[in-house]
DNA sequence: GATATTGCGGATCTTTTTAGTCCGAGATAG
DNA sequence: CTATCTCGGACTAAAAAGATCCGCAATATC
């Protein structure tokens, strides 16, 4: 799993603290976190393209969430960054040499692969529970305003 | 998620039927799934160094369980071979650059890395509820004496 | 209307991981 | 005791992913 994960997490429980209508550039947010600024303009593409963030170009521009805090998951985010696909890959090799199974027993799925794909769901759970609000909720009360200050003299 | 993954889950779940005592070397087994016999025996040896099977060396020695197959979870296997390291790492980001939190605000475990954490929890005691014994209780009662039939014959 | 600023996407380079091969140490059977 | 069969770990390519850079399109400001 990148290192982008943490930052865009990160990034993104940013915005969340803006005033609506409020952006944030690329520049600003790796400048927050010092982070590499180009890099991390190409992961924040990846959060657009998937809906969670919208972004206004031209001066002023910036990034945003595109919904409520309470309908952005961590979940969201990561499969946004990371890919949606499941790391185990069945590929059948019960079908392949000496043991080969016959194609009639294999018209149920895989024991192994469901197994697989449970766990998968489990993580996935996991991580759609809890919301960018969820996240806003455990931290301090002054942190918000804090945020805002912090990021607007930033270039 | 590397495909020998699969490999040892479908490999171990064969050893679990062979009779006790009974050894499989890493030439059959590779036979019996068509696989690089080669490769096969290097990930096989992780699984030794991991404790989850035994292998004897010299003539008609082999791979066996080394421990009852309710006792070897598909979470052992998983973690022998791609390693038992989350895949989410935090790097600490909210201590760096303008945003930086004090050290004593960090005095408590980053809620993001927390909820990623629990997700990676979550995923492995889906993967621990599962052993190789719940494996072969799905299988069709005839199975595990084709897969010593079939075992027996190869090189 | 010109300019500066910002996001967007593609092409490129580097690094890490994975896939695969090979030869040596050790043990068993005869 | 010897020959053969097995695992064991070191070594080498290949592919994928990470990370970076540069030019293009769009928009608000002056």
């Amino acid at each position: 799993m990148p290192v982008s994960t943490e930052w865009l997490l990160h990034c993104a429980t940013t915005l969340a603290q803006l005033d609506p209508g409020t952006t944030a550039s690329a520049a600003q947010l790796a400048q927050y976190y010092d982070l590499p600024a180009a890099y991390l303009a190409k992961q924040l593409q990846a959060l657009v393209r998937s809906g969670a963030l919208a972004a206004t170009t031209g001066p002023r521009g910036g990034f945003r969430l595109a919904r409520p805090a309470s309908e952005i998951t961590l979940l969201d985010i990561v499969e946004a960054v990371d890919g949606a696909a499941s790391p185990y890959e069945c590929r059948e090799i019960r079908q392949q040499g000496r043991g080969a199974l016959s194609p009639e027993e294999c018209r149920n799925t895989c024991v192994l692969a469901e197994k697989m794909a449970d766990a998968h769901e489990a993580w996935r759970r996991s991580l759609a529970a809890t919301s960018l609000a969820d996240v806003l909720a455990t931290l301090p009360p002054s942190a918000p305003e804090r945020t805002r200050r912090r990021m607007a003299g930033a270039t």
